[in-house]
Order: C-alpha cells, then structure tokens, then sequence
DNA sequence: ATATATCCTATCTATTTGATAGTATTTGTT
DNA sequence: AACAAATACTATCAAATAGATAGGATATAT
C-alpha cells in the first residue's frame, strides 16, 4: 500500500498540471478544495515536494506552487519515492533504499528472486508514468 | 514493502515445507535457530497460520507445525494476504480488501487506473508461487 | 500598512510493527 | 503419578509511522 500521503501527493500535482495554463501558482487552499486534502497536511506534502525539487513556490500573495519541470518529466516513481521510500517489497531487492535483510543471506535467500521478478515488471509500469501521462486521463 | 513477519511467515513455511519428509511435526525453535527469527514472534506467527488452516500443530512432547495441505497447494499470496492483509498499492483497488477512498470519486480517480495495472502484474508473478515453488529453488 | 500566501516548529493521537514475559495446557515417556 | 517438553494463550511494551492540527514567522503584491 502508498500511504494517504503519497495519494496525495500525486493527486495535488496532477491538479496543478491541470491549473497551471496561467501563469499564477496553484494555491494550496484551492488544491486542498478540490481534491478534498486536509490542508495543513496538504502544506506540508507541497514542501516537501519543493524541498525535492519537484515544485517551486512563491509566497505572499497571488503566491502558490508550480511545477519546476514539465509535467512530461515528473516521473511518478520520482513522488512515490520522495514520499513513501522504497517501491520494492523487501528491503534487500530495492534499487535506490537497498538494505540487507539482518536475518538471511541473500545467495541462500529463497524469496529474493520472486521480489525482484515484481520489482521489475512494477517498475516497468510505474516507469512509464509521468505527471503529464496522469493528466491526460481526465 | 512486506512487514518482517510476512517474511518469517513465508520462510518458516518453506523451511518446514523443507523438513517434513519423516512424519514428526516442525518444531518452532528448530525454525527460529534455523532461520533467525524471534523464538516467540515466530510463536505468533505460526499459531495465525494454523488458525488460518495453513498449519496444523500438535502439542506437547515431539510436537510442532505441519503444513496442512501439500506445498504445492498454499499460495504465497494467500499467505501475505493472512498475514499483511492487501497487496494492491490502492485500497480502491485491492480485490480482496476493497475500500473506497474517502477523497475521491473513483470514475474520475486519475491514478486508479495504473495501480490496476500494477496490481495484475503483481498477481500474475505471485499467483504463480507456492510454498513449493519456493523450495524448489534451493 | 494590510491582506494573503507560504514557511516553520511543535505537538498530538491512533495504529502498526516487532517483539517479550509469564503462565496454562497438552502430550509422550518413565 | 510425575516429569519434561512442546504449543496455546494473555498481557504488555517500546518504537516507529501515519495522519494529521495549531500557531506564529516571514515574504510579497497592492
């Protein structure tokens, strides 16, 4: 499962994808509106996501975020990992949060390689999305 | 992710699975020293599985865990679905733990669509695997 | 100045994760 | 009958994570 977090992360750059055709920033207050996210929850996803490097803001008034890339190139692997971590099942078959299991070897391991097989074709997917591919659906 | 206890799950049933060729039961601290795993943890674990009709338990003297079935008959993702619940990355997505999301509608959910895809090819490699397969790899 | 927006720090509650302790009960053996 | 050895059960616990909320600081357009 990704985390409420995550969901909304996503959901909040496909909004301003959508809203961004001006060029006034997105507001969070209106983000939080439309897309039905607990506002001072959603402030904090939003920063995070500038913190990445994902968004740019502005502050003061007529203030808000925008997209610092184009949408094409905000791929959703890039937000699942910045807010929930890894994407793989087990610790020591992630690509970019590797960690070794405390309690197996990995050449004796005997689940390691049915992970990997859903890494990879998890990958395959989640790969080919962008936040642009995500808009397009509407 | 999978929790570490799915993990333990999965490999004392493939340890045991492993061990099973005369007819005494699996004892659970051969499987804790065996495969490090907390002695009482795994205790936990093994009684949810037998609860769950995966295992069966004898008790007292020469007792322990046997599997229920044949190898070849328990699915890893049964067994993940008993101990860590849904697989699906969404609930609103999830088959055997359906729940709709509270913020959205999901005719228009812009993100339902790919978790779908992820789900299906997930279930496609893990449906597949059984505790048999598992052992067969060693 | 003022209104309005993000920024930042602190805090909070509930749940889940991962585990341990201690006792009760069952069973095989002597 | 006594004992040893195994699971069964109940209670508890600590740490981390999830999912927020509150309130004030700071920046900016008008």
């Amino acid at each position: 499962m990704i985390s409420n977090k995550c969901k909304y992360a996503i959901k909040a750059l496909v909004y301003i994808a959508n809203n961004e055709q001006d060029d006034r920033p997105v507001m969070t207050a209106d983000i939080a509106r439309e897309q039905q996210i607990p506002r001072k929850f959603l402030e904090i996803i939003l920063r995070e996501l500038r913190n990445n490097r994902i968004l740019e803001s502005k502050r003061g008034k007529d203030g808000g975020f925008r997209l610092l890339r184009p949408a094409s190139e905000i791929n959703l692997t890039e937000v699942m990992r910045i807010i929930d971590g890894p994407i793989a099942m087990l610790p020591c078959v992630s690509l970019n949060y590797y960690r070794k299991c405390d309690e197996c070897e990995e050449e004796s391991c005997e689940i390691k390689a049915v992970f990997e097989q859903v890494r990879d074709r998890t990958l395959e997917i989640l790969n080919d999305q962008t936040i642009k591919s995500l808009t397009l659906q509407l």
